[in-house]
DNA sequence: CATCTGATG
DNA sequence: CATCAGATG
């Protein structure tokens, strides 16, 4: 009932290339921006420093970080910027931003990096996002098939040593509805589409994929092989992915390591009591096993029920 | 995505009656109550007593108060039946429950009172409730009209000198797309509803009635003579009524005082800047005007959008 | 349990 | 600018 005011709408303008394949350029209405962000800090007093080589001795010169962030507008009022400033990554991949382009906050974008978004057609669902300090030689947005490119599900930057892919991988739901879309058809054309980019460049794949690999990778193997990210079919496809040469950059390098999980439902305090999944990941081509320094996974970063991942490179010229 | 634990679900035992005309009686399956209120309180500081007379000095022996309470699971939480333990109103109608029956809180009952629920069929949608020192006589639900009757929005609790009737009005909607049902259907069959009652005892009627009745009822008269709760077609519904032998308790008190509100629209800083309407009233049969002793808005009473209004009356045997 | 939308006010 | 629901995770 009345009194109401004008809709203070934001906006983040600017904002570059990101359009999903399916959608049209809208017009760039001046609106205005309300609502900024105040200087929240998720990471005070955390040390984001972090020695460590490949096994021939060299210095990581690439840091790139990804997280399902679970809404970008929830994220950036819990102060989830502060994190880019800490971790300072070269590249940081965000997964879940649940926001259309238009709707981005106006003060989305960071100093001294360049962003690239992508969201779905169905408002508040799923989308991706990049941050990157060097200005790729190209972004493109989805896979290049129709029926998996209206959800802002994967971006691809092309650097000059490597494609960096991230994705947001289907989930195959409560009850497993999207099982066998995401298995049959996802896993199958996603896979094609890292070995088509392979065979120019090496390919850095990171984001949600919405699986625990093994056993080792959850807290509870045992009640959740009918949950879904831990079916038979969603852990094949993975299997199936590394075959084709691929690493999975932190079983690479903890192949024993147990509980370490980047993701813990809000549910009945899982992340307190570190039931959890690893279902962040990078995904190397293998020819980049020898530039691999490390693979660090921040479980003491809040804002999600995520948690950053971060890769060190020691890329060569 | 699994670990899900079960769901806590939450429900008041053995409320009186409380049936919508509407719905059958659902079996009483005993659930675990979880999540009881902690005793927060919106009222603390607050000075509740007031002294008042009729025209002939007699002083009040009843204290009714109503409240549209935006949301009873929501106005709990922020500690909303403290006001009732401060207030000690005989009977306490509340609007806007948007709760059906066996969603309400546990801890809903109050300690001295009898309650009464009606709830919409649309769950979390308009619904009325009654809080009673004394036992009513008969209690009903509805206007006995089936188009009215399935939202919960009439009570009717008959007393040995009175029929207590509250009603949340339904409002007649951004664009008003409501009104002609409202002011042609509602306000008509309302009417003669109440006069029904008033034929064999004086009535008492109150809630939210969705009318800012004169100019001097909000604070914007002009820029909302075509928004929903301002319309001469919703005004002239309450002359009519009015008309047949009611008095707005409120206005007769203080027929000059401006800024009497009891609706801020939570917008725009309403309510700090006492941009209000006078949507709640109490409405008298004329015959009771000699028993009235005041009506007061509490004004500073927080907890929704609208605020509590309490009338007293000095009723004879 | 927490994010969104969309209806409603 | 709040409430609630329902979808989704």
């Amino acid at each position: 009932i009345a009194e109401s005011p004008k809709k203070g709408k934001r906006k983040a303008e600017d904002t570059e290339d990101g359009e999903t394949p399916a959608k049209k350029s809208k017009s760039a209405k001046a609106e205005e921006k309300t609502k900024l962000h105040k200087a929240v800090s998720l990471t005070k007093g955390m040390d984001f420093s972090h020695d460590c080589q490949t096994k021939d001795g060299r210095k990581p010169n690439w840091k790139i970080a990804s997280w399902n962030i679970n809404g970008i507008r929830a994220w950036m009022d819990k102060g989830g910027l502060s994190y880019i400033a800490d971790e300072k990554p070269d590249i940081l991949c965000v997964q879940e931003t649940k926001c259309a382009q238009e709707e981005l906050p106006a003060d989305v974008k960071v100093d001294g990096y360049h962003d690239y978004w992508s969201s779905a057609e169905q408002a508040g669902y799923a989308g991706t996002g990049i941050y990157s300090k060097t200005k790729p030689i190209n972004v493109t947005y989805g896979l290049g098939i129709k029926k998996h490119d209206s959800e802002g599900r994967v971006i691809t930057a092309e650097y000059d040593q490597f494609f960096l892919v991230t994705a947001y991988v289907p989930n195959s739901g409560h009850g497993l509805p999207q099982l066998p879309y995401r298995s049959k058809e996802w896993d199958v054309d996603f896979r094609e589409y890292l070995n088509n980019l392979n065979k120019s460049k090496p390919v850095i794949m990171c984001g949600d994929l919405n699986v625990a690999h093994l056993e080792i990778d959850l807290a509870n193997p045992k009640t959740n092989k009918k949950t879904a990210g831990f079916t038979a079919e969603e852990r094949q496809g993975f299997t199936d992915l590394l075959a084709e040469g691929y690493i999975d950059s932190y079983r690479e390098l903890y192949p024993e390591t147990e509980g370490a999980y980047s993701f813990w439902t809000y549910m009945g305090n899982a992340r307190a009591k570190n039931v959890g999944w690893r279902l962040d990941y990078f995904v190397l081509s293998e020819r980049l096993k020898e530039d691999l320094c490390d693979n660090v996974i921040r479980k003491d970063v809040m804002g999600s029920d995520h948690c950053p991942i971060v890769l060190y490179m020691a890329l060569k010229e």
